[in-house]
DNA sequence: AAAATGAATTTTGCATTCATTATTAATTTA
DNA sequence: TAAATTAATAATGAATGCAAAATTCATTTT
């Protein structure tokens, strides 16, 4: 037998789905602003596509909590309040806590050594206001950990809320003390 | 003034969102079975839309993880394995956790009770091998303490994995043990 | 001039159409 | 007759069309 076993149907990612993601970005890094209606011709023209397979990827995001859609008059880019960003915290920590349990379980010394390493270097950062060193540190970690939890529901579940601590991150000017508990929650965690 | 101010603008959901919803039901119940075909002509015919509001409520319920879209091949009423309702259990037993950590802050006694009173009665149905009535008192529970913790986002992300696990009652015959262990969170949290 | 009314334009929601791909049925061939 | 090939049918993905609603702009009225 050949090697033809071995190979992967090409994905061809549907035009909704690739718009979805695009948008998605747009929204996360904020090229679409906060409380921003979103003009959905000019997008389309711009991308080159019809209205139908955007429309689509609009209540997916909608559904996501990205978008709000307002009926019969399109949609806007959800603002996150800090109220909303501060429920987020706990929870994403609830979920943080579960992962290093779980992969408390199955975890090398090589691994956590590598975590305690990003910890620190996470830690430097912070003292040295470096908001994109500690967030580059800070999302490796959790991805490490995640991973050796080997709960896909779960790696899932926390990006979703993820993502909105990351548009934070690009919008919001957020509170000193508000990063301080997060660090202080991921000590805990270790 | 009259009392025109208390009007609420009355709500008129958009069809798609009729759609979701409706077939998000038909999902969870089992009368669209897991693994099965979405006969997108066929339902746009026997609910009377055409067939965009139908896929624009298809693209939302697959993001939702209640469907895969297969290109060019329509949607299947994704089944959930054994192995994934496992991972759900202890995800959402950290978030009931953490709903009942913040529920400690502000609960009252009566509102205490009544959780109690509903583990109780949960407690007896289980002895009893009443699955309806276990699951009526238990999802009671959660909503009182995901009520009393304050914490919308929480709610959310939990009654989305509730959902999961709802279809399962309706469709898998769960291992004795599995509730046992269950219920055993359940104590541990009160 | 400010508010109110009404017409023109744009936008939105949904239906329909069209091209492409998958599925089924019919036919051929070994 | 069973497998392979081709033709016919149905489905999907995306674009377009159309009516209803919202928005904008001009006009009138006070």
């Amino acid at each position: 037998m050949s090697g033809l076993e071995k190979l992967r149907s090409i994905k061809r990612p549907s035009l909704h789905e690739e718009l979805t993601e695009r948008l998605r970005n747009m929204i996360v890094e904020g090229v679409l602003e906060a409380g921003e209606k979103v003009p959905e011709r000019e997008l389309c023209e711009k991308l080159g596509v019809s209205r139908t397979p955007m429309r689509e990827a609009l209540k997916v995001l909608a559904s996501d909590g990205l978008l709000t859609l307002q009926p019969n008059r399109g949609a806007r880019v959800r603002s996150i309040t800090l109220n909303e960003l501060e429920e987020v915290f706990p929870l994403m920590g609830a979920l943080e806590a579960l992962a290093g349990e779980l992969a408390c379980q199955y975890v090398t010394d090589a691994q956590l050594d590598t975590v305690r390493l990003a910890h620190e270097a996470m830690l430097v950062c912070f003292e040295a206001s470096d908001m994109p060193g500690y967030f580059r540190h800070n999302q490796k970690i959790h991805e490490a950990i995640m991973d050796a939890a080997g709960n896909q529901t779960l790696t899932s579940t926390y990006r979703s809320l993820a993502v909105r601590v990351r548009r934070a991150r690009y919008l919001a000017n957020m509170s000193t003390e508000r990063w301080r508990q997060a660090v202080d929650e991921h000590e805990l965690i270790l």
